[in-house]
DNA sequence: AGAGGTTACGGGCAGCGTAAGGATC
DNA sequence: GATCCTTACGCTGCCCGTAACCTCT
């Protein structure tokens, strides 16, 4: 009889328009898929894909059952959602995550997620966000915590926290007490995001804009941006919230400075198409995490 | 995953409130059923059911699953139906059958099923109304064409058709050929269907009310029951509609008379609770057929 | 020749059936 | 002790992965 398995992976086939990549995601064979769409074929006696060359798409039929299996597979998550208990449910989510948010609300959200699913299995992955959006299209996360992109974006998202960014340095570094203006601080090198990111891009303009064009240390590792501003090599220019995780305490002043800063706005994503389930709840959890957590801190 | 044959195995768990008959209804053993209960519950985190000894029933959660299960193998019926080819309709459909619809128009719905469904098994039992409702009742036939039941009737079920009941006697009897009434027939021994079933009930009142007692031979078999009419031992009392399948033509006559004897209302029916979609494919086509072959004969 | 789907074939494991075990009347 | 569900265990058949094959650009 028809099951579950074959019409997920008829989805799958449809929306990737492709048996092989349907194999990748579903973590299987090739041949694998060519059977179960072959079974479904056989089972309701008529084809359901075409397979032109350069064309793997659903016949009208096919579009048919795609809908009625789409359905299916709603309404088996429906029901486990309504009834299922939490701890049933089970696997991995693969959570990309900007290394701001590691160094702010990450830890309080693993928490979070491990008292409501406590058989649910995170697997974190941080990089910058550029990457983390590719990552979400192609499928190789079910989850990210990234940077708002700045046009139109393929994935949907929901906004999940802003942090102000500051110049920060080290008390030895015995900068003035008073605001202090751009171009005094264009005198120091500049630590920061690295060269991809919308912050070092921006922070480059800003400075342009005022016809500056101060030495700029890239990083992408947020602990070693904070390590070369203890180090007295520059000035830091990140958002305050992570100080307090990675720096100790008082030994990074935040200076004064009328300059502003454009502020960072961090959403959650996911990819377009039906995926991981657990995914969703787990957004849930991060919406609410970053709403608390971002509360208190700033 | 939860696939369809956990969900379809707790359906009728729970619709027949025993492991043992579930398993007999899905031709499997005891312990096949309770593992996969077991594994639902598993997977679902939650107890489904409960197993006190003189009660399995649902949990009110498993009461809500329940609802799920329904709809999602209903659902999936309906895709087949939608979009499958007929040709993919397999399987095997037990059908009980009254006698004189056996020889009236059930060759012409076995060649229709046949010509609309060419891999779907008829498997037919022949036997009396009564026990035709019982062994629906029991689930032992998937549907059956049968005498509408007097009462109330637990099974669901739709009109077919209608027979008309006639004195016939073989031609060699030498019976007048005006009206007969009933005492005169009385004189002759009757031969007609056996004791439990509807007409001979209704026919041995008819008598009594006249104040007449004749000698009645019952059969189960309505070919006995016509050779018996063929061969002089007495008048049949049968529908004349079978006459032309089982008697050599012009053998038999049809008495005149202005006794009034009851019809024969022939139903289909089915078993309360989701059963084999394709007996819901046959009963259609029973209805269909029942129709226009009753229309030309009478 | 290379990308992508199909066919062929051997192996692993889920799920089955048999049989024994427990609970409850 | 009878009935009915559960647990134990060996086995079978299905489905998967590897690899060879086919087809089309």
């Amino acid at each position: 009889m028809i099951d579950f398995k074959a019409l997920e992976t008829f989805i799958w086939v449809v929306n990737l328009r492709s048996f092989r990549r349907a194999a990748e995601k579903l973590n299987t064979t090739q041949p694998a898929i060519s059977m179960r769409i072959a079974q479904l074929e056989d089972l309701l006696g008529i084809r359901l894909i075409e397979r032109d060359r350069r064309a793997v798409a659903a016949t009208p039929k096919g579009l048919q059952v795609l809908g009625y299996a789409e359905r299916l597979i709603r309404m088996r998550a429906e029901m486990i959602e309504a009834v299922g208990d939490p701890a049933a449910m089970r696997g991995i989510v693969r959570l990309g995550v900007s290394e701001s948010i590691v160094h702010t609300w990450l830890p309080a959200l693993i928490e979070r997620v491990n008292a409501a699913y406590p058989n649910l299995e995170l697997e974190i992955e941080v990089d910058d966000s550029a990457s983390l959006h590719e990552r979400l299209v192609s499928r190789d996360l079910n989850l990210a915590f990234l940077l708002a992109p700045a046009g139109y974006s393929s994935v949907p998202s929901r906004p999940l926290c802003t942090f102000s960014v500051a110049f920060v340095a080290s008390a030895r570094m015995k900068l003035p007490r008073k605001a202090i203006e751009l171009n005094d601080i264009a005198r120091w090198p500049i630590v920061t995001f690295s060269r991809n990111t919308q912050p070092y891009i921006a922070l480059r303009e800003l400075f342009a804009r005022n016809g500056l064009r101060p030495i700029i240390h890239a990083s992408a590792s947020l602990a070693t941006v904070v390590r070369m501003a203890l180090d007295g090599i520059g000035i830091a220019v990140i958002p305050p919230a992570i100080l307090k995780d990675i720096a100790p305490a008082g030994r990074l002043r935040r200076l004064k400075t009328k300059v502003e800063l454009p502020r960072l706005n961090f959403v959650v994503a996911w990819p377009a198409a039906p995926d991981n389930p657990a995914a969703q709840k787990v957004a849930e959890i991060a919406v609410a995490t970053a709403r608390t957590a971002t509360k208190t801190a700033a």
